[in-house]
RNA sequence: CGGGGCGUCGUAUACCGGUAGUACGUCUGCUUUGGGAGCAGAAUGACCCAGUUCGAUUCUGGGCGCCCCGACCA
């Protein structure tokens, strides 16, 4: 569905945000219509979310295909034979599992991750060094029994993640990858508009590896605390800033580092043979040998980047989103106040712009003009599209770009005409 | 999980040991129509369970829920 009449979206936009939300990315987006929240750390997604959550998985499903990436999507359930045998199963080594019971008493886990299943699938498909390199990923549920849910949609428990998993011969041509994976990342960031408040971060590398890398993006809702060299682009995450051997490594010059918080929004691990070794996951080499495969992870998380871009780009009068992940390209907003020559004109305009292929959402409510015009800030179309007598009269339409306010008049054909270079 | 705070119409808030007011939203009517309109009317509310009390939304205890700080975050 490429359009929508606002008349037929349920959803409704509120001026004041809920007492119980203090972030600012869960006022706006429930302000605007975009989420509800569930329970803590629960939220739904509505029709604008939903649109713009989609968005942001395609700019996440372009740049992994581009990289050799292969979607396919794994169960939410987990039989828990296979997380025992990477000792991953007891709520001891792992506090936030949901766990629960089968009829007949087996337990079961709801997936907080997916390295086991996915690595003991991969038994069946790989067994040659023929098949590798491969690179699996999906867009799947992750449920995580997290002590404190926090910062509206940053923190949840349910939640969508992108994970992609690499499976290498060996650490050089995973090394290569990795590379290449901090590149798409670094484009998806680029392109859903956090290019430039967002670090690539030095961190350690959790119970996998020694190091990982995380990208964060500069905000001050943050819950992590960085180092950033603005000189390289790059940032060390406060977990290491005292260990000697980053500087080394990264050539980073500790006295130039500049102190900020930061939201996690991905993040790549080297994995190694930690999994492949636990599960049997080998391939016979050249010679005939058998090898474990050697792996690594990269996950990022649509709803926490919808939600970033939310509390960064947003201004006092609601959202502001980049054309990339906007629910729609255009807001269409009639002015007519009940005119019939107004309502054919916008009508028409609505059924020109969706037939060149534009995405628009339609205001063809009976409210008034200062109630349609708040909405549409709040909801944050990048460019507004006035259909009123006045603009009948001087036959152009009025242009409102959202971040700017820059506004200009045009006429249909040449909105067309801009529209479709986009 | 430790500490703190808070639960009142759909939303946001107020007051009160004697069953609750306001604003927005909703409904009806009239007026208005380029920045969340005006007038008149209407409907809708005390998280749950105990206890104290003649009487509890108010006080006490427990439960549940929500938020914040911290710890945690594979």
């Amino acid at each position: 569905m490429t359009r929508m009449r606002q008349s037929q979206l349920f959803t409704k936009t509120r001026k004041e945000a809920p007492s119980d939300e203090v972030a600012k990315n869960a006022q706006l987006l429930i302000r605007a219509g975009f989420v509800h929240k569930e329970m803590a750390g629960v939220y739904d997604l509505l029709p604008l979310g939903l649109r713009t959550f989609e968005k942001v998985v395609s700019v996440i499903r372009e740049e992994m295909n581009k990289i050799g990436g292969v979607e396919m999507h794994l169960s939410a359930l987990q039989d828990p034979a296979v997380w025992q045998k990477t000792d991953r199963w007891s709520d001891e080594k792992v506090d936030s599992w949901f766990k629960t019971s089968l009829k007949n008493g087996g337990e079961l886990g709801l997936g907080f991750t997916h390295e086991e299943p996915l690595t003991n699938l991969m038994r069946e498909q790989i067994s040659s060094y023929k098949d590798l390199p491969t690179y699996p990923y999906q867009f799947q549920t992750k449920f995580r029994n997290e002590a404190r849910a926090k910062s509206g949609l940053m923190r949840t428990r349910e939640f969508v993640m992108k994970d992609l998993y690499s499976f290498s011969k060996n650490s050089t041509e995973h090394m290569a990858f990795y590379e290449k994976a901090a590149e798409a990342y670094k484009k998806i960031f680029e392109r859903v508009g956090l290019g430039d408040k967002t670090y690539m971060t030095f961190a350690s590398g959790g119970s996998f590896s020694k190091y990982s890398h995380e990208f964060q993006t500069e905000c001050e809702a943050g819950e992590d605390v960085i180092y950033i060299d603005d000189a390289s682009k790059q940032a060390i995450n406060k977990e290491v800033y005292d260990d000697a051997e980053v500087y080394k490594t990264t050539g980073i010059n500790k006295a130039t580092l500049r102190e900020a918080k930061a939201i996690e929004v991905g993040n790549i691990f080297t994995l190694s043979t930690r999994f492949s070794e636990a599960l049997g996951l080998k391939y016979k080499n050249q010679e005939g040998t058998e090898v474990p495969v050697f792996m690594g992870s990269y996950g990022i998380g649509p709803a926490r980047l919808m939600a970033t871009v939310a509390e960064l780009l947003s201004d006092a009068k609601g959202l502001v989103w980049p054309k990339t992940i906007a629910p729609f390209a255009v807001h269409l907003v009639e002015l007519s106040a009940g005119n019939e020559d107004v309502k054919k004109e916008a009508d028409e305009v609505y059924a020109q712009l969706t037939a060149a292929g534009v995405e628009v959402l339609f205001d063809d409510r009976d409210a008034r003009a200062g109630e349609k015009f708040a909405d549409s800030d709040l909801i944050g179309i990048p460019l507004r599209v006035v259909v009123s007598q006045k603009t009948i009269a001087s036959g152009a339409f009025e242009c409102v770009e959202r971040a700017t306010g820059h506004t200009t008049h045009k006429t249909l054909s040449e909105l067309i005409t801009d529209l479709s270079h986009v």
